[in-house]
DNA sequence: GCCGATTTGTCCGTATGTATC
DNA sequence: CGATACATACGGACAAATCGG
């Protein structure tokens, strides 16, 4: 049961769009008919379209009404706005996942750490790498850097299991805004040694910073992908005209 | 001068994070003061703010205040929430660019590409190639396919141009959303022959589609970039709590 | 632990502007 | 031109979370 009506409203559309009641191209019915049907003021309709809309669900057109734009997508069903990562690819496939730990210590952060990390110099962390298996096969190498003031009390035990799901169930701490980066970089010998690369001489990296529900840096990680099994999806909306010079 | 009252304070509290007038790490002054400075209501001021959120600039949170999250970045300055093109960091850097185009057809889309592409089977389509170069490096594989309904009278001469300019200049077709899918995928044959690799034995590939004014589908892309050139910048909030099985 | 002040979150109703047909 | 539909803006009300006394 959701907390907020307009989620409701969000959820109900959504789902009427994926069994194709609203089917893809038509236009949706009109604001003021949603609003009757859901029983809700103009604002509170206009916000769960808006998040339909952000998600690719929707596009709005002044003056001729809301058009469907969401088709369903083959069986490789990526989640929109999210990257895949190992442990989603592998439960949704039924593999059996594998966490190695190869490194666990506790360092500072350096000059060159704290300028692309955002945090502090001198900020007491913890410096984790773990090598991930899916089926047998070494797919990905986690660089994680975790704050130990935000993150404390964590072993190679936890490490090896599940960081997040410590951090969450035990310590309490909510994950909300995670900024990441996409790059391809030539694999290291350390990422040939580690990883089963397949022939492949380059990595894909995603850097990510992680806050908390107060808005602190709590996790810096590289995460170092095996080419084949990384997809990355997203939509784009051109909000405002080109401002000259910005976007 | 924005035409939207909320987009000019949406900017301007831009500009002041960015000029770090608000640092990383603070909290804004609150909602009240902020209406009182803008002179206008909670609801314009809360939306500019929720866009700054989207855009990965703060954090509210409830009870306390809003975040902001928002640090400077190296020189590398990448756009967030957008794929740099191939152009735009050429404009930004002030290199030369060349576009070459390598086919230039007239299909109608099968079956295959149907699924992939959301054009419906049958429709007639431009099939276009096109390899960019940057400062004299074939960096870019560009293979466009372009509805012919929705975009009449295209001509190589205009493809080894600006097809978007094009698009949104003489048609005045506006774009509007663009899905994106990024892989990376080993180089063939046709990728070694008409890129520069330097040595890398993989590309990144960026399947899109683009979506007008109308919510119509007007091209499908699939970009094959070197992988050295390419970066992609995102920001992800949790919006809601995960609803077990969905997210 | 409770209470009240502050701050953000959600929702409502209304008015006006603008694009499409 | 008028009718319809989305876009923006205003002001008010109450809920929920945080923090300090």
């Amino acid at each position: 049961m959701p907390k907020a009506k307009f989620e409701g409203i969000y959820r109900s559309i959504k789902q009427k769009i994926e069994a194709q009641d609203f089917p893809y191209q038509s236009l949706l019915p009109a604001e003021s008919e949603l609003i009757a049907a859901y029983g809700c003021a103009r604002n509170t309709l206009r916000r769960a379209l808006a998040e339909l809309t952000a998600d690719g669900y929707l596009q709005p057109i002044q003056g001729k009404g809301v058009r469907v734009i969401w088709r369903p997508v083959g069986k490789t069903a990526f989640l929109i706005g999210v990257i895949e990562s190992f442990q989603e690819t592998a439960a949704r496939n039924h593999l059996r996942t594998v966490t190695k730990v190869v490194q666990f210590e506790q360092v500072s952060a350096d000059e060159r750490l704290a300028s692309q990390s955002g945090f502090m110099v001198g900020e007491p962390l913890w410096a984790i790498q773990r090598v991930r298996y899916l089926d047998g096969k070494a797919l990905i190498l986690d660089c994680n850097y975790f704050s130990q003031d935000m993150v404390p009390g964590l072993t190679a035990d936890i490490a090896a299991r599940s960081i997040y799901e410590y951090i969450e169930k035990v310590l309490h701490v909510r994950i909300t805004t995670t900024k990441r980066k996409v790059t391809v970089e030539r694999a290291t010998t350390r990422d040939e040694e580690l990883m089963d690369l397949n022939g492949y001489d380059s990595v894909v990296v995603v850097s990510s910073m992680t806050f908390d529900a107060d808005g602190l840096l709590l996790e810096y990680t590289q995460s170092r992908h095996q080419p084949e099994y990384f997809c990355f999806q997203d939509t784009a909306t051109r909000r405002r005209q080109i401002p000259a010079g910005e976007e």
